[in-house]
DNA sequence: CTATGTGAACAGCTTCACAGCG
DNA sequence: CGCTGTGAAGCTGTTCACATAG
């Protein structure tokens, strides 16, 4: 059918956000959304949520449009999300933690599995309340992402070993890191990497800011404005 | 000169990524770049990189390359954080504290100015060990904004009350929001928006792992893989 | 001879506009 | 009719390839 390879990027991420937005919209009455509602609810045009869905078969009902619960199961399919993915989180520093107690793990098909740190003092120990799973010491990690088939990693580690360990992580067979440290990774071809840096981010809106303003804050509508 | 509105977004999430890359490099002997080291680093070929540049100006040497120094000033004036923004953090649960200790913030050229949160019970603590600012109620936080002239925000506050959050922050002045909820904030052409999902990154690397895999743990290559 | 800056060619993504279906 | 699915057109961003500078 449909490879994969031919998708546009753009279009895999926001497949997430109408996935995002649909099970926010399940949960009022609505049984049934055309792509105009959809993409006004994302400043997406509707033509352009046509076209991400059309990618994957056609699924729409003319004159209608699109089935709630049937689009959130075909988008969590496309995604790979309809069944479980074990991932481990490296890392149990103060962003390690926050990221541990993260309630949308598990409400989005993604399971806590492990939690490790090379800190000794830390392994044992719980270090979040909401997740009673102790940290693991590095070491043990490749067992436990062989039994489990631990195939993703959140890469919550300092930015000076954060390439050591991703390094590491997929000779474990590691397939797909969240890096938050703030370094570009070299990965083989056939690891993905999505990366976040607060940095970056911020810096993009100090460009835009500093492009829309040069006013007193709080004026005139300037330019187009959504990052993303 | 050059008008920053017609500088293509990815051109300018490309810089944060340079900018980075030549403060890391500068910490070693390095005092000149080319284009094609510079990519190298970060996947990006010589050719975008050099694009890149010459949208702002000429400022690389013929057979030399780039002066790192120079780089990185010229970088950081064309992104606005040759000087310091302020920056309000609003939300103080795990998310929040964990942000609110994040060392980049100063050395970026950030400067968190007030952490906010409506509980009550967290008023006037300290929330972050490493941030001696206690948090401020939310009443409080416009009189700040404008004495303080602060323009950005992190918003690490729930899903459900975050657009209602937003709205706030811009009706006291804010300019960028740095959106940290699960949730497509709607916001004025003149505001910029970042958002970040943990679940939305998950959900790439799914599908890329998804597509690269179908094989067992760790074997042949397959596709492009870096996600961003 | 090395490396920049850049027009021109190319590729990829988005929007348009409309045929066709319920 | 309303709304999907989709070729075709349009636009934006990337890569090529080369003239030019040191």
């Amino acid at each position: 059918m449909n490879r994969s390879e031919d998708i546009p990027a753009p279009a895999v991420r926001r497949l997430s956000l109408y996935l995002r937005q649909l099970e926010t919209l399940r949960d009022t009455n609505l049984r049934t959304i055309s792509s105009k509602q959809l993409g006004q609810a994302l400043n997406i045009t509707d033509a352009q949520v046509r076209k991400d869905l059309a990618y994957f078969g056609q699924f729409g009902q003319p004159g209608i449009g699109y089935e709630v619960d049937a689009l959130i199961r075909r988008i969590r399919g496309i995604l790979g999300t309809d069944r479980i993915w074990n991932v481990v989180l490296v890392g149990a520093g103060n962003l390690g933690r926050a990221l541990a107690s993260y309630r949308g793990f598990a409400r989005k098909g993604f399971s806590l599995a492990a939690i490790v740190d090379t800190d000794p003092s830390k392994v044992g120990k719980v270090v979040s309340p909401d997740v009673n799973l102790p940290v693991t010491s590095f070491d043990q990690l490749a067992a436990r992402v062989h039994a489990d088939d631990i195939r993703l990693a959140v890469l919550a580690v300092p930015a000076d070993v954060a390439q050591e360990v991703a390094d590491q992580l997929i000779a474990m067979g590691i397939r797909g890191i969240l890096n938050f440290a703030p370094v570009a990774l070299q990965v083989p071809a056939d690891v993905s990497v999505a990366s976040v840096d607060m940095a970056v981010h911020l810096e993009q809106l100090s460009f835009n800011v500093s492009a829309t303003g040069r006013q007193r804050p709080h004026n005139p509508p300037g330019m187009p404005g959504d990052v993303r």
